[in-house]
DNA sequence: TTGCATTCCATGATTTCCCATGTAGTGTTT
DNA sequence: AAACACTACATGGGAAATCATGGAATGCAA
Protein backbone atom coordinates (compact mmCIF):
# COMPACT_ATOMS: atom_id res chain seq x y z
CA UNK A 1 0.00 0.00 0.00
CA UNK A 2 1.40 3.72 -1.48
CA UNK A 3 0.92 6.46 1.13
CA UNK A 4 2.55 9.65 0.23
CA UNK A 5 3.73 11.42 -2.65
CA UNK A 6 6.84 11.74 -3.84
CA UNK A 7 9.50 13.05 -5.83
CA UNK A 8 9.70 15.58 -8.34
CA UNK A 9 10.55 16.72 -12.04
CA UNK A 10 8.66 17.98 -15.22
CA UNK A 11 6.34 16.46 -18.12
CA UNK A 12 4.98 18.13 -21.26
CA UNK A 13 1.88 19.49 -21.83
CA UNK A 14 0.42 19.05 -25.22
CA UNK A 15 -1.40 21.56 -27.15
CA UNK A 16 -4.66 19.60 -26.10
CA UNK A 17 -3.50 20.12 -22.79
CA UNK A 18 -2.85 16.53 -21.99
CA UNK A 19 -0.32 15.43 -19.33
CA UNK A 20 0.90 12.69 -18.20
CA UNK A 21 0.73 12.05 -14.25
CA UNK A 22 3.71 10.72 -12.80
CA UNK A 23 3.53 6.54 -12.05
CA UNK A 24 4.81 6.69 -8.90
CA UNK A 25 1.51 9.28 -8.41
CA UNK A 26 -0.67 7.40 -9.85
CA UNK A 27 -0.32 4.50 -7.40
CA UNK A 28 -1.08 7.01 -4.75
CA UNK A 29 -3.93 8.16 -6.72
CA UNK A 30 -5.30 4.82 -6.85
CA UNK A 31 -4.84 4.10 -2.88
CA UNK A 32 -6.83 6.92 -2.15
CA UNK A 33 -9.61 6.60 -4.65
CA UNK A 34 -12.64 4.71 -2.00
CA UNK A 35 -14.42 4.40 -5.62
CA UNK A 36 -11.03 3.02 -7.74
CA UNK A 37 -11.77 -1.05 -8.54
CA UNK A 38 -10.10 -3.19 -10.80
CA UNK A 39 -9.60 -1.73 -14.24
CA UNK A 40 -10.74 1.55 -13.37
CA UNK A 41 -8.28 4.70 -13.06
CA UNK A 42 -8.48 6.75 -10.42
CA UNK A 43 -9.80 10.17 -10.03
CA UNK A 44 -8.56 13.51 -8.10
CA UNK A 45 -9.23 16.75 -7.23
CA UNK A 46 -7.82 19.93 -8.49
CA UNK A 47 -7.68 23.04 -6.39
CA UNK A 48 -7.07 25.99 -8.64
CA UNK A 49 -7.96 29.02 -6.14
CA UNK A 50 -8.30 32.29 -6.21
CA UNK A 51 -6.07 35.32 -8.72
CA UNK A 52 -3.04 34.79 -6.08
CA UNK A 53 -2.17 30.99 -6.41
CA UNK A 54 -0.03 30.79 -9.04
CA UNK A 55 -0.09 26.46 -9.08
CA UNK A 56 -2.63 24.22 -8.76
CA UNK A 57 -2.84 22.06 -5.54
CA UNK A 58 -4.24 18.37 -6.52
CA UNK A 59 -5.59 15.84 -3.72
CA UNK A 60 -6.83 12.36 -3.31
CA UNK A 61 -10.40 11.81 -3.26
CA UNK A 62 -9.46 10.46 0.51
CA UNK A 63 -7.61 13.66 1.19
CA UNK A 64 -10.11 16.14 -0.78
CA UNK A 65 -12.83 14.04 1.61
CA UNK A 66 -11.09 14.67 4.42
CA UNK A 67 -10.61 18.64 3.90
CA UNK A 68 -14.25 18.71 3.35
CA UNK A 69 -14.98 16.85 6.68
CA UNK A 70 -12.75 19.61 8.28
CA UNK A 71 -14.19 22.82 6.82
CA UNK A 72 -18.17 21.11 7.79
CA UNK A 73 -16.41 21.36 11.10
CA UNK A 74 -16.09 25.02 11.37
CA UNK A 75 -18.69 27.49 12.64
CA UNK A 76 -21.14 27.97 9.70
CA UNK A 77 -21.39 31.16 8.17
CA UNK A 78 -18.13 32.65 9.62
CA UNK A 79 -15.90 34.27 7.28
CA UNK A 80 -12.92 31.27 7.08
CA UNK A 81 -15.51 29.07 6.87
CA UNK A 82 -17.09 30.63 3.44
CA UNK A 83 -13.43 31.28 1.86
CA UNK A 84 -12.38 27.88 2.43
CA UNK A 85 -15.69 26.50 0.79
CA UNK A 86 -15.40 29.06 -2.13
CA UNK A 87 -11.54 28.00 -2.55
CA UNK A 88 -11.84 24.19 -1.80
CA UNK A 89 -15.77 23.36 -3.78
CA UNK A 90 -16.33 26.38 -6.04
CA UNK A 91 -12.27 26.57 -7.19
CA UNK A 92 -11.66 23.16 -7.54
CA UNK A 93 -11.95 20.79 -10.61
CA UNK A 94 -12.05 17.00 -10.59
CA UNK A 95 -9.98 15.16 -12.72
CA UNK A 96 -9.54 11.51 -13.88
CA UNK A 97 -6.49 10.18 -15.14
CA UNK A 98 -7.16 8.05 -18.62
CA UNK A 99 -6.04 4.78 -20.00
CA UNK A 100 -2.83 5.89 -20.94
CA UNK A 101 -2.15 7.72 -17.41
CA UNK A 102 -2.92 11.26 -18.57
CA UNK A 103 -5.35 14.04 -17.57
CA UNK A 104 -6.61 17.33 -19.71
CA UNK A 105 -5.84 20.27 -18.00
CA UNK A 106 -8.49 22.68 -19.08
CA UNK A 107 -7.20 25.99 -20.66
CA UNK A 108 -8.87 27.68 -18.58
CA UNK A 109 -6.32 26.14 -15.71
CA UNK A 110 -3.27 26.06 -17.98
CA UNK A 111 -3.93 29.87 -17.96
CA UNK A 112 -4.10 30.65 -14.77
CA UNK A 113 -0.65 29.47 -13.99
CA UNK A 114 0.70 30.57 -17.37
CA UNK A 115 1.59 26.69 -17.99
CA UNK A 116 2.09 25.99 -22.13
CA UNK A 117 3.97 23.10 -23.05
CA UNK A 118 5.72 22.18 -19.78
CA UNK A 119 4.00 21.29 -16.11
CA UNK A 120 6.35 21.05 -13.15
CA UNK A 121 4.99 18.52 -10.42
CA UNK A 122 6.11 18.26 -6.69
CA UNK A 123 5.23 16.09 -4.03
CA UNK A 124 4.20 17.63 -0.74
CA UNK A 125 2.86 14.52 0.60
CA UNK A 126 -0.32 13.71 1.16
CA UNK A 127 -0.86 16.04 -2.06
CA UNK A 128 1.11 17.15 -4.93
CA UNK A 129 1.18 20.79 -7.14
CA UNK A 130 1.84 21.20 -10.37
CA UNK A 131 3.18 24.27 -11.72
CA UNK A 132 4.43 26.34 -14.49
CA UNK A 133 8.39 25.05 -14.62
CA UNK A 134 9.78 28.86 -14.15
CA UNK A 135 7.16 30.32 -11.65
CA UNK A 136 8.23 27.11 -9.61
CA UNK A 137 12.09 27.49 -9.69
CA UNK A 138 11.33 30.91 -8.82
CA UNK A 139 9.90 30.18 -5.32
CA UNK A 140 13.12 28.32 -4.72
CA UNK A 141 15.13 31.22 -4.30
CA UNK A 142 14.00 31.70 -0.71
CA UNK A 143 14.63 28.18 0.05
CA UNK A 144 18.29 28.42 -1.03
CA UNK A 145 18.77 31.35 0.90
CA UNK A 146 17.49 29.80 3.79
CA UNK A 147 19.78 26.60 3.02
CA UNK A 148 22.81 29.03 2.40
CA UNK A 149 22.60 30.51 5.61
CA UNK A 150 23.18 27.45 7.47
CA UNK A 151 26.95 26.53 8.03
CA UNK A 152 29.25 24.35 5.92
CA UNK A 153 28.18 20.48 6.04
CA UNK A 154 25.45 21.17 8.45
CA UNK A 155 22.71 18.52 8.32
CA UNK A 156 19.86 19.68 6.59
CA UNK A 157 17.66 18.06 9.50
CA UNK A 158 18.57 20.99 11.89
CA UNK A 159 16.30 22.91 10.37
CA UNK A 160 13.87 21.15 12.46
CA UNK A 161 14.99 21.85 15.74
CA UNK A 162 13.09 24.63 16.92
CA UNK A 163 15.96 27.49 17.44
CA UNK A 164 16.88 26.50 13.91
CA UNK A 165 15.40 30.23 13.54
CA UNK A 166 13.55 30.69 10.35
CA UNK B 1 13.72 -2.96 19.71
CA UNK B 2 14.89 -0.98 16.44
CA UNK B 3 17.52 -2.36 14.75
CA UNK B 4 19.92 -0.07 13.45
CA UNK B 5 22.48 -0.58 10.52
CA UNK B 6 25.67 -1.60 10.71
CA UNK B 7 28.77 -1.73 8.30
CA UNK B 8 29.94 0.35 5.20
CA UNK B 9 31.15 -1.15 1.96
CA UNK B 10 30.91 -1.11 -2.37
CA UNK B 11 28.75 -2.32 -4.21
CA UNK B 12 28.16 -2.59 -8.15
CA UNK B 13 26.22 -0.57 -10.02
CA UNK B 14 25.08 -1.86 -13.01
CA UNK B 15 24.45 -0.21 -16.34
CA UNK B 16 20.36 -0.54 -15.61
CA UNK B 17 21.51 1.07 -12.39
CA UNK B 18 20.64 -1.90 -10.35
CA UNK B 19 22.70 -1.79 -6.81
CA UNK B 20 22.33 -4.88 -4.50
CA UNK B 21 21.71 -3.33 -1.05
CA UNK B 22 24.07 -5.10 1.61
CA UNK B 23 22.75 -7.96 3.38
CA UNK B 24 22.76 -6.92 6.82
CA UNK B 25 20.81 -3.54 6.01
CA UNK B 26 18.22 -5.52 4.72
CA UNK B 27 16.94 -7.05 7.48
CA UNK B 28 16.89 -3.40 9.21
CA UNK B 29 14.44 -2.29 6.53
CA UNK B 30 11.97 -5.04 6.89
CA UNK B 31 12.13 -4.80 10.35
CA UNK B 32 11.02 -0.86 9.70
CA UNK B 33 8.71 -1.09 7.14
CA UNK B 34 5.11 -1.55 8.42
CA UNK B 35 3.58 -2.91 5.65
CA UNK B 36 6.11 -5.41 5.60
CA UNK B 37 4.60 -9.05 5.81
CA UNK B 38 6.09 -12.64 4.69
CA UNK B 39 7.12 -13.19 1.34
CA UNK B 40 7.11 -9.22 0.57
CA UNK B 41 10.33 -7.61 0.09
CA UNK B 42 10.66 -4.59 2.07
CA UNK B 43 10.82 -0.52 1.33
CA UNK B 44 12.46 2.26 1.93
CA UNK B 45 12.93 6.13 1.55
CA UNK B 46 15.73 7.54 -0.74
CA UNK B 47 16.24 11.11 -0.27
CA UNK B 48 18.36 13.18 -2.54
CA UNK B 49 18.07 16.69 -1.54
CA UNK B 50 18.84 19.81 -3.04
CA UNK B 51 22.04 20.86 -5.31
CA UNK B 52 24.22 20.55 -2.43
CA UNK B 53 23.90 17.32 -1.22
CA UNK B 54 26.04 14.48 -2.41
CA UNK B 55 25.24 11.58 -1.45
CA UNK B 56 21.72 9.45 -1.12
CA UNK B 57 19.98 9.48 2.37
CA UNK B 58 17.69 6.31 3.16
CA UNK B 59 15.34 6.49 5.96
CA UNK B 60 13.03 3.05 6.56
CA UNK B 61 9.81 3.85 6.25
CA UNK B 62 9.06 3.83 9.81
CA UNK B 63 11.87 6.52 10.10
CA UNK B 64 10.32 8.39 7.15
CA UNK B 65 7.28 8.86 8.77
CA UNK B 66 8.26 9.96 11.45
CA UNK B 67 9.94 12.30 9.51
CA UNK B 68 6.83 14.07 8.07
CA UNK B 69 5.26 14.27 11.50
CA UNK B 70 8.01 15.90 12.96
CA UNK B 71 7.82 18.43 9.73
CA UNK B 72 3.78 18.22 10.18
CA UNK B 73 4.62 19.52 13.76
CA UNK B 74 6.07 22.82 12.26
CA UNK B 75 4.13 26.11 11.83
CA UNK B 76 2.44 25.96 8.69
CA UNK B 77 3.94 28.24 6.13
CA UNK B 78 7.19 29.10 7.91
CA UNK B 79 10.07 28.74 5.42
CA UNK B 80 11.94 26.02 7.14
CA UNK B 81 8.79 24.08 7.02
CA UNK B 82 8.53 24.69 3.74
CA UNK B 83 11.82 23.87 2.89
CA UNK B 84 11.97 20.63 4.87
CA UNK B 85 8.69 19.37 2.72
CA UNK B 86 10.51 20.19 -0.57
CA UNK B 87 13.50 18.50 0.50
CA UNK B 88 11.97 15.24 2.06
CA UNK B 89 8.78 15.23 -0.12
CA UNK B 90 9.95 16.75 -3.42
CA UNK B 91 13.45 15.70 -3.47
CA UNK B 92 12.82 11.81 -2.42
CA UNK B 93 11.50 8.66 -3.77
CA UNK B 94 10.53 5.09 -2.79
CA UNK B 95 12.14 2.39 -3.61
CA UNK B 96 11.60 -1.11 -2.82
CA UNK B 97 14.05 -3.71 -2.63
CA UNK B 98 13.52 -6.60 -5.09
CA UNK B 99 14.12 -10.51 -4.57
CA UNK B 100 17.47 -10.16 -5.10
CA UNK B 101 18.10 -7.81 -2.99
CA UNK B 102 18.18 -5.03 -5.06
CA UNK B 103 16.68 -1.70 -5.77
CA UNK B 104 17.25 0.66 -8.95
CA UNK B 105 18.43 3.99 -8.48
CA UNK B 106 17.27 5.92 -11.27
CA UNK B 107 19.82 7.65 -13.87
CA UNK B 108 18.77 11.05 -12.32
CA UNK B 109 19.71 10.19 -8.87
CA UNK B 110 22.84 8.35 -9.87
CA UNK B 111 23.84 11.43 -12.01
CA UNK B 112 22.99 13.74 -9.07
CA UNK B 113 25.65 12.04 -6.94
CA UNK B 114 27.71 11.13 -9.81
CA UNK B 115 28.13 8.00 -9.61
CA UNK B 116 28.99 5.25 -12.81
CA UNK B 117 29.22 1.75 -11.63
CA UNK B 118 30.38 1.82 -8.10
CA UNK B 119 28.36 2.83 -4.89
CA UNK B 120 29.44 3.18 -1.51
CA UNK B 121 26.85 2.47 1.64
CA UNK B 122 27.64 3.89 4.63
CA UNK B 123 25.37 2.49 7.75
CA UNK B 124 23.95 6.06 10.26
CA UNK B 125 22.43 4.47 12.70
CA UNK B 126 18.49 4.89 11.83
CA UNK B 127 19.68 5.63 8.10
CA UNK B 128 22.39 4.76 5.43
CA UNK B 129 23.98 6.96 2.50
CA UNK B 130 24.96 6.05 -1.04
CA UNK B 131 27.91 7.82 -2.14
CA UNK B 132 30.11 7.89 -5.04
CA UNK B 133 33.29 5.98 -3.50
CA UNK B 134 35.69 8.80 -4.34
CA UNK B 135 33.14 11.80 -2.67
CA UNK B 136 33.04 9.57 0.45
CA UNK B 137 37.06 9.25 0.63
CA UNK B 138 37.23 12.81 0.62
CA UNK B 139 35.10 13.52 2.95
CA UNK B 140 36.85 11.17 5.36
CA UNK B 141 40.20 13.59 5.25
CA UNK B 142 39.38 15.38 7.68
CA UNK B 143 38.25 12.46 9.88
CA UNK B 144 41.53 11.00 9.36
CA UNK B 145 43.41 14.65 10.51
CA UNK B 146 41.42 14.23 13.79
CA UNK B 147 42.71 10.65 14.50
CA UNK B 148 46.35 11.62 13.75
CA UNK B 149 46.23 14.08 16.05
CA UNK B 150 45.51 11.62 18.62
CA UNK B 151 48.61 10.27 20.74
CA UNK B 152 49.59 7.26 19.87
CA UNK B 153 47.85 4.67 21.01
CA UNK B 154 45.72 6.77 22.76
CA UNK B 155 41.80 5.28 22.66
CA UNK B 156 40.10 6.39 20.18
CA UNK B 157 36.85 6.56 22.67
CA UNK B 158 38.49 8.86 24.65
CA UNK B 159 36.54 11.23 21.68
CA UNK B 160 33.50 10.83 23.71
CA UNK B 161 34.45 12.81 26.14
CA UNK B 162 33.55 15.66 26.50
CA UNK B 163 36.92 17.68 27.38
CA UNK B 164 38.15 15.80 24.51
CA UNK B 165 38.68 18.95 22.41
CA UNK B 166 37.49 19.88 18.41
C1' DT C 1 -18.45 23.15 -40.95
C1' DT C 2 -15.44 25.04 -37.82
C1' DG C 3 -13.85 24.49 -33.33
C1' DC C 4 -13.14 21.83 -29.36
C1' DA C 5 -13.15 17.72 -26.66
C1' DT C 6 -13.01 12.68 -26.26
C1' DT C 7 -11.26 8.07 -28.05
C1' DC C 8 -8.41 5.18 -30.11
C1' DC C 9 -4.01 3.76 -31.94
C1' DA C 10 1.26 4.10 -32.43
C1' DT C 11 6.01 4.12 -30.82
C1' DG C 12 10.55 4.83 -28.64
C1' DA C 13 12.47 4.66 -24.21
C1' DT C 14 12.50 2.98 -19.75
C1' DT C 15 11.71 -0.08 -16.18
C1' DT C 16 10.47 -4.51 -14.41
C1' DC C 17 10.57 -9.29 -14.36
C1' DC C 18 12.50 -13.75 -14.77
C1' DC C 19 16.22 -16.71 -15.16
C1' DA C 20 21.25 -17.76 -15.03
C1' DT C 21 25.84 -17.86 -12.93
C1' DG C 22 29.94 -17.10 -10.01
C1' DT C 23 31.66 -16.92 -5.49
C1' DA C 24 31.88 -17.06 -0.58
C1' DG C 25 30.66 -19.21 3.57
C1' DT C 26 29.04 -22.97 6.47
C1' DG C 27 28.64 -27.12 7.88
C1' DT C 28 29.05 -32.26 6.91
C1' DT C 29 31.01 -36.43 5.59
C1' DT C 30 34.52 -39.56 4.91
C1' DA D 1 41.69 -31.90 6.71
C1' DA D 2 40.31 -32.82 2.04
C1' DA D 3 36.27 -33.33 -0.57
C1' DC D 4 31.56 -32.42 -0.89
C1' DA D 5 27.13 -30.62 -0.81
C1' DC D 6 24.19 -26.43 0.46
C1' DT D 7 22.86 -21.97 0.91
C1' DA D 8 23.07 -16.97 0.79
C1' DC D 9 24.70 -13.21 -1.73
C1' DA D 10 26.15 -10.35 -5.52
C1' DT D 11 25.85 -9.75 -10.19
C1' DG D 12 24.65 -10.28 -15.28
C1' DG D 13 21.51 -10.70 -19.59
C1' DG D 14 17.42 -10.76 -22.27
C1' DA D 15 12.37 -10.72 -22.70
C1' DA D 16 8.19 -8.51 -21.44
C1' DA D 17 5.53 -4.90 -19.57
C1' DT D 18 4.99 -0.03 -18.54
C1' DC D 19 5.67 4.87 -19.31
C1' DA D 20 5.58 9.24 -21.59
C1' DT D 21 4.27 11.15 -25.60
C1' DG D 22 2.50 12.06 -30.30
C1' DG D 23 -0.96 11.80 -33.97
C1' DA D 24 -5.25 10.50 -36.22
C1' DA D 25 -10.07 9.60 -35.99
C1' DT D 26 -14.48 10.34 -34.03
C1' DG D 27 -18.25 12.68 -31.89
C1' DC D 28 -20.65 16.77 -30.91
C1' DA D 29 -22.00 21.45 -30.33
C1' DA D 30 -22.29 26.18 -31.79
Amino acid sequence: MVRRFRGEGVQKVDTKGRVSIPASYRAVLRDGDPNWSEGKMPEFVIVYGDRRRDFLECFTVDAANEMDERISLMPRGSGRRRALERLFNGQSLSASVDETGRIVLPLKQRQKIDIEDKAYFVAMGDTFQIWKPETYHATEAPIDALLDKMPDGADIWTLLEDDAGD
